[in-house]
DNA sequence: GTAGGTGCAAAGGATTTGCTTAAAC
DNA sequence: GTTTAAGCAAATCCTTTGCACCTAC
């Protein structure tokens, strides 16, 4: 089954943002949700056109900002120069795991120690406000595939 | 003074990466060692060209590339679209904090816990290989500034 | 009824590539 | 002398935008 299969029309109608909620970026939230890891904007649009006929692309890329200003896509890197988002839900600071095998994402707690911790940054003499991090590896399925 | 401006002819040529040293690579690799921090292909191509007159853009990207694979650029994220470059002859694994005031870029140990100590991404069922982590702030410099 | 969303197609812009000439080794 | 790099321009390809029409609210 699918991580989000459940995800209700509510929950999708709130994913979408500040705005309208058309027919489109519904199908558009309801394809994020239910993509098993991360994705491209084309990707996407594959899977939504599937629920949506004739869905434009313009308009996927159109949602996808809407989605990722109000944080219900969060950008995890890129891959052959496609930019990659997951979808994201969850509250509070965190950041995500990428199986390098399936694609699959998992939310993580931040590792990094809190205030002035980053004994190295704050001995260069700067003041860190944020930080990107993702990390790669293999899940649990991924991984026992590879040992066989 | 510029951080990197007495390195010499030796470093430069290794730091061009495999293959021959034209006198636009040694250029370019000049330009990219004295940049102040974070760097665009085009702004090393802009800083180049003073030095190596109708210097192109693609040897440029090419030579960008060849030090990139040979470790001696790093990207560090992006801006406006354009691809971020710093110039890193550090040895051993770290990472990078960049001046959102001015561009200025240190490199900083990796203050990540070493092996299965990442908890929620082992919980997860993931096991970890690779990591990107960029930090962002503020240098003295520019808290300073901004302070007044 | 109206502001905001959609589709289409064209524009934009970073990066890559093909090809001929020049230079490193 | 060979082989690899440079320069130029055209090609790619992701992403954005203009515009006329449609629809959620």
């Amino acid at each position: 089954m699918t991580q989000h299969q459940e995800t209700n029309d509510a929950a999708l109608r709130k994913a979408c943002g500040s705005g309208r909620v058309s027919t489109q970026r519904l199908g558009i939230a309801r394809a994020a949700a239910n993509m098993a890891g991360a994705f491209s904007v084309d990707e996407l649009h594959h899977s939504a056109c599937e629920d949506v006929a004739g869905l434009g692309v313009a308009t996927v890329y159109r949602a996808v900002a809407s989605m990722t200003d109000c944080g219900t896509l969060t950008v995890v890197g890129e891959r052959d120069g496609r930019t990659l988002y997951v979808w994201c839900t969850d509250d509070g600071h965190h950041h995500h795991v990428i199986c390098t095998g399936c694609g699959k994402v998992a939310g993580i707690d931040c590792p990094l120690p809190k205030g002035d911790a980053l004994v190295s940054a704050t001995e260069a003499g700067f003041t860190v406000t944020r930080h990107d991090l993702t990390l790669y590896g293999l899940c649990a399925a991924c991984r026992e595939r590879s040992a066989r």
